[in-house]
Formats: structure tokens, C-alpha cells, sequence
DNA sequence: ACCATGTCTTGGAACGATCCAGAGTTCTAC
DNA sequence: GTAGAACTCTGGATCGTTCCAAGACATGGT
């Protein structure tokens, strides 16, 4: 039995039924939607009117079994973590979810067992739900983007191949050893000298990048980093505790921290000793989480460009859809200092 | 031509290829994995060992255009609000999508203008990309969920159906009446008896929900609300000005705050008259944020259960793609309160 | 009038899965 | 030993779209 009506029946119309309304055949109408200037302009107007009268839309399964394209973009989801400042990534993710919107690709979250880096691509990726994936976590090292490479999936990373200096994927990532040193200098130009690093610990890659940007600009401004640096865990007792030893130790009037969470550490310190913060002394952190935009009277913090790492990846995606073969340089991205009542 | 190999191209592998491996036809393999049950026992290990061999995963687009399910939950991103310390719906976004890959789904984000609670949902409806749709802002009226109901698409909504008593889609809420009333008896608890309430304004449905809670308790214990209410905006700015406003006006020893965007205004003030947190005075907020978590010494908090709604609406979204009259009866969950040193 | 040229349109095949109806096989019971 | 039921398995049709190759139509030059 044929499809009844169309516009009355609940089913949504069809490529047929579309035609059948504007009386032509079914490429027509295909061509109406995919090649428009294949069309004399009176068959054009009078498909489109069809399309508007009966709501008409692409089946998505149809169209992607075809043409194996998902217009689908995989990203899995980030870890949460409790009790830590750390929010870049959803922050992200908002801003990579619009940018797509805009190139007509709709983004698909899916879980990872957190122990495994790699669970959930497989399946993705052999039932081609996704067209390609973005990756954000490459500091944890390269498993994941030499697993997808191997399996010549597409994908581009936020975030540079840290352990692979040569991988051929295109990324983007900010440049927080900048984002240190634009932090330390300016806590120099306000007057401090005495300039605390504290961070993580000497086998996090991000961890040392970042803290050579404050290495960097104390001894460019002739200043001494001895006794000044600190490493420890991402998580606010470390952050305290580091707080706590170096302030006891080596006095310094103003704190850089690698991350807004190892700042509320340094606020725990602070809150206990009876310290005002951004009077007694300064605290710059990272990420421009809603902690340091909330917290009074406001954390100074290194504020990565999201909106514009989401806007380059996507535009890297659409070359390596269009191009399978396609290799983009990576972008590094600066960060700016949004400047608080911390300092 | 014929696909060649399968395990050796590189396309996926099909039905087809596994068949042919396995020496079966094609539906006997696609019986191997939807029902398992009606194959004999070694022919279904036969399959079985071709399918491990082959990769093969069935192709996502062509059983969708079969079975019209694609086994995707649509789910509108959620405005960001920089400058506030709501970050409950990520909460929540990571959550459902953990929840969701229980049963097999994934979650397909989707942009929408804020300024159109409606746009995106009519193209991935009619696109079929979606088997359902989760509604989250429901306070905001109705518009949505009546939208839907009116293209007869499935849903299921986080937030109960404020304007619409009589609505019948499935809906998992938050009682944060109750929130606030634990909250406050918290605090009375400890020993206040003058607390205040800042909350938002009377044309909000939320607020004046939380309210009242607040009020509720205050008299339940014979405690007076007079001149103890402030209602404003939900921003750091006005939270701050409430607060001065009641710390000047009446001086309360405890404030209950409908956010924790609230608090961080409270906080704000607190800061500028140089009393300290948890100890000069007691501060309660709503969401249990980042901010609430990390800010010294921690601001209690009224949690909800997000992991529990992510489940109660995932289980109603499984019941309601499978009977699809299915009227689920509304879930109304409760919050707990995190105490922390703010109190 | 004829054919070459280009534009516009057409019906059939294909993408890879599931649904359906029926054929082949095995098992049970009389 | 055979009918009948129960269990396995098969081939063809189908979902809605796009690709393909070729047909229909108008246009213009000889």
C-alpha cells in the first residue's frame, strides 16, 4: 500500500512524496535540496514549494547509508571530577558544540570507561555513527591518537601530540607556557619580586610547560626562582599544603598556580592564616574557571581562547572531511589574562 | 564487483561478508546478534567466530533506516553562563550521557539560539535523528514540551511541568522546597534563629518553590520571617546588594541563598566587611557547584541527585520508546545537603 | 529538415541492515 | 513409519536516499 497523503499522515514525508507533490521525479526533488543550480528556476520554485507545504526533510539514516557521511562529530566525554576547579572542558564543549552547529555537523557525547582511553571509539567507529572524532585529552599521552591513526579514523585533537612530535592529525592547543609568563610578568609589573611557582609534579608534561613560562620570565626580569617553586598534586590539600610549606619558607608576596584549583589551595592557606587575598598577597590562576570568576574578590587567571580553539578545530574537521588526505599544520592558540581582584 | 575480502579493504565489513564466512545467509547473522536465542548452538558460535574475526559491528545508518530507532537522545546544550557558578546542568550533561551508555544510547548535542527555546529540535525531528529528546529548562513555561507534544514527539523532561499540571510525558524533578527547608532546619539546628533568605524574584516558579521551604521551616520552628526575604536577580552583583542591604537591615546570623551564584554575592559582601565565612556568619546555597566545593571553607550546599534523575529519566525514556503511549507518572526526588565549613 | 550540443529530467540500482513468508530439517507421538 | 509440530535457516522485498547512465527536450548551426 503507498504512503497515504504525507502532510496528514504521521510519517514524516518522504524524497517520493515530495515529488509526487510537485510533480516531477524523485532526483529532481534530491537535486532540488543538494544541487540547486542543476534546476531550471521555475522546476526549483515549484520543488521547494512542495518541500515547504509538506515540512519535507532528508531522512538522516537514508542520506548516511548513501553517502556514508553522519555529519556526526564524536567526542567523548570528558572526565568529571568532584571537587576541583577544573571546568575548561565543559566550557569547551559548549563552545565546540556551537561552532559546529554552524557547519551543520551535530556532536555525539558518548562514555568512556575512565580507566580505559580508549573504550567507546571501537564501537563508534566500526558502526561509522561518526564522521570523526575530536580528541582533547593528548597530554595523557599519544594512545589514543595512535590507536585512532591506526585505525585510519579521522580525527583532530584539542591539545598538541605531546609524545609524538611528528604526528600528522591536525590539533590545536593554547600556549600556557605564555599564559605562565604573561601571569608572572604581570605580578612583576605590579610590584612583586618575590613570585612563588606552585605546580604539579615533574612527570606532567603540562605541568612543566607552564612552569617554564614563569622560569622564563623571572630570570628574563633578572629574579632569583630558588626556593620559589613547589610540585605537587591537582587537588586543593596539595594546593594548600604546597601554600602552606612555601609560605612558611620563603615569604613571597604573590603565588602562581598551574591550575584555579591548586589557587583555591592557596585560598585555603590563605583563609586559615587570616590572609587577605589580592591585599596581603596576590594569586594568579589558570583556566578562568567559574571559581576564579566567582570567588571574591575575583582570581586573576589565565583564560584560554575556547571559542576560538572550537572555531579552528572545526574548520581543521571540515578540510579532513573534504580531503581524507589532508594534513594541517597545528595552531597554537595565546591565552589572555583576565585580571581579578587577586592581584 | 563484489566487496573484496572485508577483513583486508578498508571498508567495514557487512552482514554479507560475515555471512559468507561464516557459510550462513545474511539474516541468519543478523539473528546471531538481535536474537541470539533462535540460532542452534553451534552455528550460532560459527557466526559468532566470524563476527569476532571480520570486526564486524552492524552499520549504524542502515539499521536505523530499517528499524526508524537511531538510538540517539537529543539533547539541547544548555545556555553558558559565564560570571555565575551554575554548572549544574554539566553536572547533569555528564551524568545522562554516563546513564544513557547503560542501555545502549548515545546523547546527540545539539545547538540552539537562546533566544528560541525551540530552534534545533524541528530539524532533528523531522531529519529522524533522534529517537526522543530530553527537555531541561521547563521552568522557563511550557513551550517546549507543548511544541513537542504537538509533533507528537517523544520526550521525557528534567524539571517538572511547571504551567502544565496535567501534562503527560514522564518527567524527573528536584524538590528543592525541600532543599531549602532542610537547609534552613539546618541551620537552626546549629543554633540560629535569625536567617535570612535571599532568593530570586516572584515571577520566578523556582524561587518561589525554594522559598517556600524557607519559610516554611522558619515557622514550623515559631521563628519570624519578617523583614528577613530579599528577592533580586540571580547574579553575583545582586547577591552582594541583598546582602548588604539585609546584613545592615536586620542582622541575621545565617543566610540561605536560592544559588550559589547568590552565596558567591554573599561572599562578596562578607569580604568587603571583613567577616569571616562560617564563623562571624553561616551561608547555605543551592547546586552544590564547583564553587561551593572548592571556595575556603566551603560553602553547604543543597546537593541535587543528579545521578539518580540522569537514571529515573533514562529508565523512562527505555519504557517510553518501547510502549509509546506510555504515561509515566512524574518523579519527584530528593535533595541532600552537604555541610561544609560555611555553617 | 537534419544533426550536434547542451540542459533538464528520468527510472533503475545501490548503500547495509531488518522484516516477512516460506522451505528445509529435526523431533515427538501415535 | 508417518503426520504434525517445533525448530532452523533462507531468499526476496523493503526502508529513503543518492549515484548512474541514459532518455527527452529545446536550441542553434548548416
Amino acid at each position: 500500500m503507498p504512503r497515504s497523503g504525507g502532510h496528514i499522515s504521521a510519517a514524516p514525508p518522504t524524497l517520493a512524496d515530495v515529488a509526487e507533490l510537485a510533480g516531477v521525479s524523485r532526483q529532481t526533488v534530491s537535486n532540488a535540496v543538494n544541487n540547486p543550480d542543476l534546476l531550471r528556476a521555475d522546476t526549483l520554485a515549484r520543488v521547494q514549494d512542495a518541500i515547504d507545504k509538506l515540512g519535507y526533510q532528508p531522512n538522516r539514516a537514508a542520506r548516511s547509508l548513501r553517502t556514508r557521511a553522519s555529519h556526526l562529530i564524536g567526542l567523548r566525554m570528558p572526565a568529571l571530577q568532584e571537587g576541583t576547579a577544573n571546568a575548561m572542558m565543559d566550557r569547551f564543549v559548549h563552545t565546540f558544540v556551537e561552532a559546529a552547529a554552524e557547519t551543520g555537523y551535530h556532536v555525539l557525547l558518548f562514555y568512556g570507561d575512565p580507566a580505559d582511553p580508549l573504550d567507546g571509539y571501537d564501537e563508534l567507529l566500526r558502526s561509522t555513527a561518526v564522521d570523526a572524532f575530536v580528541v582533547t585529552d593528548t597530554h595523557l599521552g599519544g594512545q589514543q591518537t595512535t590507536w585512532l591513526q591506526s585505525r585510519r579514523a579521522r580525527f583532530v585533537s584539542f591539545g598538541r601530540p605531546w609524545t609524538q612530535p611528528d604526528a600528522k592529525h591536525p590539533w590545536v592547543d593554547v600556549d600556557l607556557a605564555y599564559g605562565a609568563e604573561i601571569a608572572t610578568e604581570h605580578l612583576i609589573e605590579r610590584g612583586h619580586s618575590k613570585i612563588a611557582w606552585i605546580g604539579w609534579h615533574k612527570d606532567s608534561l603540562l605541568g612543566e610547560e607552564r612552569r617554564s613560562g614563569w622560569t622564563h620570565a623571572m630570570h628574563t626580569h633578572g629574579l632569583s626562582t630558588t626556593g620559589l617553586a613547589s610540585r605537587t598534586e591537582d587537588s586543593i590539600s596539595s594546593g594548600k599544603a604546597a601554600a602552606d610549606a612555601i609560605l612558611d619558607e620563603t615569604e613571597p608576596t604573590a603565588l602562581v598556580c598551574a591550575s584555579d584549583t591548586l589557587a583555591m589551595g592557596v585560598l585555603h592557606s590563605l583563609f586559615e592564616r587570616r590572609l587577605r587575598l589580592g591585599e596581603d598577597i596576590a594569586v594568579v590562576g589558570f583556566d578562568d574557571s567559574q571559581v576564579a570568576q566567582t570567588v571574591p574578590p575575583g582570581i586573576t587567571s589565565v583564560r584560554p581562547p575556547l571559542e576560538e580553539a572550537a572555531r579552528e578545530l572545526v574548520k581543521a574537521l571540515e578540510e579532513l572531511l573534504a580531503t581524507p588526505s589532508y594534513a594541517a599544520p597545528g595552531v597554537m592558540l595565546k591565552p589572555v589574562l583576565t585580571v581579578r581582584g587577586s592581584s
